[in-house]
DNA sequence: TTTTGGGG
């Protein structure tokens, strides 16, 4: 544009516009942190982030930028990432300096990869007619990346004392989670999306809420019972093996039309100042409007741990049992194969084969029938007479548990040998005539569920054997079913 | 035009 007068941009070293409160200036940053854009109570999105230089590295300056849509505001892809600001509003916020950004005042941003030996085109920027890039910007930006190539931008990620990891959450307070998604549903009529997070660790068996409570006079047995997750097997297949798969709610953050940017599988993110509740006896991760969602690179010190920390378990037959179990383990239930690696349930349900035979560390949180009286029914070729007309020998046990443990639950079944090998001393009988057998069972199956006199139910954790098997041979992965097998309980 | 949120 030879015959028009380029207007001449001046930026600003950060250390010296920190000290410009109450003027708009221009500069460039290296992006340390980075929140999603997020509802605001007012009329504009908000998203904030903390920009450094070499000249004001640390802590660094909050920007907080404010537009009507996302598409308006910064959107940073990598920490690391080069930003520039035009026409940005200097401020003090209890003491501290922060700029503030709005299209209405007439700020314009341009982000640029940080990697260096990067090309120098913006891959987002606010300007409708693409921004200008001259000479004297390559060299800002030149220079930023190579100062940040050599002074790691993580030491402000993942460090803050609300941060937990997913083995540590409550319901009694907000937190900050490092976490990978591994999955992000659409689901509902509200078309509410659900989040599914990973950190590697093992959330502790949960509490039932007394929120939580059934109207039926169930004693929570449903509850417990429901199964796990709504994401389907085959996403499920795409798992990390062990830890647990914490459902996050972002509804809570939404405003009016907009929700939160979300982000997607596969990225890493710190969760800010999120809470937890639980639903059906599991947490569940709950966003409110003061949460964010915060960027996090592959290679943040926080991510590291996580995968270092996960690949060790993995490899470990000890690390690999759920991280609430006693150490050394023990067991009401005895199985003959002791020295057979334990599986996660997600391994058990993501299995590739659909007959297997696997050991598990699980806990037993119901029953169906949930009443032992129930546990025995007439044998098929019984079950047209009437039923005390029959034969002990006439009746089977057909019994539904439903196993916990940090990974997922299951259904499975404990049937006819099977279960009067569990049961070790409890022939199948019709139990409305064997009060003794009854009594048996009921204790036994008592300590299982881990009922006590009073307070709640606190099942332990127990080994069993678990085969898989399908109904129908032309179908079997949609007719998967699962069995106990070789385990007993003595006593 | 000047909010919103501003780490808790």
């Amino acid at each position: 544009m030879p015959n028009r007068e380029r207007r001449k941009y001046s930026y600003t070293p950060l250390a010296e516009a920190v000290m410009r409160v109450g003027q708009k200036v221009n500069f460039y940053g290296v992006v340390a942190e980075y929140e999603q854009p997020k509802p605001t109570r007012g009329r504009d999105l908000l998203c904030t982030m903390t920009v450094i230089d070499m000249s004001y590295n640390s802590p660094g300056l909050r920007v907080l930028f404010f537009a009507p849509e996302v598409d308006m505001m910064p959107r940073v892809r990598d920490l690391g990432d080069v930003i520039r600001f035009h026409r940005i509003q200097m401020k003090s916020h209890l003491g501290a300096p922060q700029a503030t950004g709005n299209p209405n005042m007439g700020s314009s941003f341009a982000v640029l990869r940080g990697c260096e030996g990067g090309d120098y085109v913006p891959y987002h920027d606010s300007s409708r007619s693409g921004c200008t890039v001259e000479a004297s910007d390559r060299n800002i930006v030149g220079l930023l990346r190579t100062w940040a190539s050599s002074h790691p931008i993580d030491t402000l990620a993942g460090t803050s004392k609300y941060m937990k990891q997913i083995k540590d959450v409550n319901v009694d307070s907000y937190f900050d989670v490092c976490c990978k998604i591994l999955f992000v549903s659409e689901q509902g009529a509200e078309n509410n999306a659900v989040m599914y997070v990973w950190d590697g660790t093992d959330a502790s068996p949960a509490c039932l809420d007394p929120s939580d409570q059934s109207e039926s006079g169930d004693p929570g047995q449903e509850l417990w019972s429901a199964k796990q997750l709504a994401v389907p097997v085959d996403v499920m297949r795409g798992f990390p093996a062990l830890g647990t798969v914490l459902p996050l709610d972002p509804s809570g953050m939404a405003d009016d039309d907009f929700g939160p940017q979300l982000p997607v599988a596969g990225d890493w993110v710190k969760l800010r100042n999120i809470g937890c509740r639980v639903r059906k006896g599991l947490y569940e991760g709950v966003l409110h409007h003061g949460s964010k969602i915060g960027i996090l690179s592959p290679s943040a010190q926080a991510v590291q741990n996580c995968e270092r920390a996960y690949e060790e378990r993995l490899a470990s037959d000890a690390l690999r049992l759920p991280q609430w179990c006693p150490q050394p383990p023990q067991s009401i239930l005895v199985t003959g194969y002791d020295h057979v690696k334990v599986s996660a349930l997600r391994e058990v349900l993501t299995y590739p084969e659909v007959t297997y035979k696997f050991r598990c560390m699980v806990r037993v949180m119901a029953t169906w029938p949930s009443d032992v009286l129930d546990f025995c029914v007439p044998k098929d070729d019984g079950a047209a007479q009437p039923r005390d007309h029959l034969e002990q020998g006439d009746f089977v046990f057909a019994v539904r548990l439903t196993l916990e443990d940090p990974t997922a639950r299951l259904h499975v079944f404990l049937y006819g040998e099977d279960a009067v090998e569990f049961f070790v001393g409890c022939p199948a009988a019709n139990l409305r005539h064997q009060g003794h057998t009854v009594g048996v069972l009921k204790r036994k199956v008592d300590r299982l569920l881990g009922v006590t006199e009073h307070g709640p139910r606190n099942p332990p954790w127990v080994t069993c054997c678990l085969k898989s098997y399908y109904l129908d041979k032309d179908h079997p992965r949609e007719t998967r079913r699962y069995r106990v097998f070789g385990t007993r309980f003595p006593g």
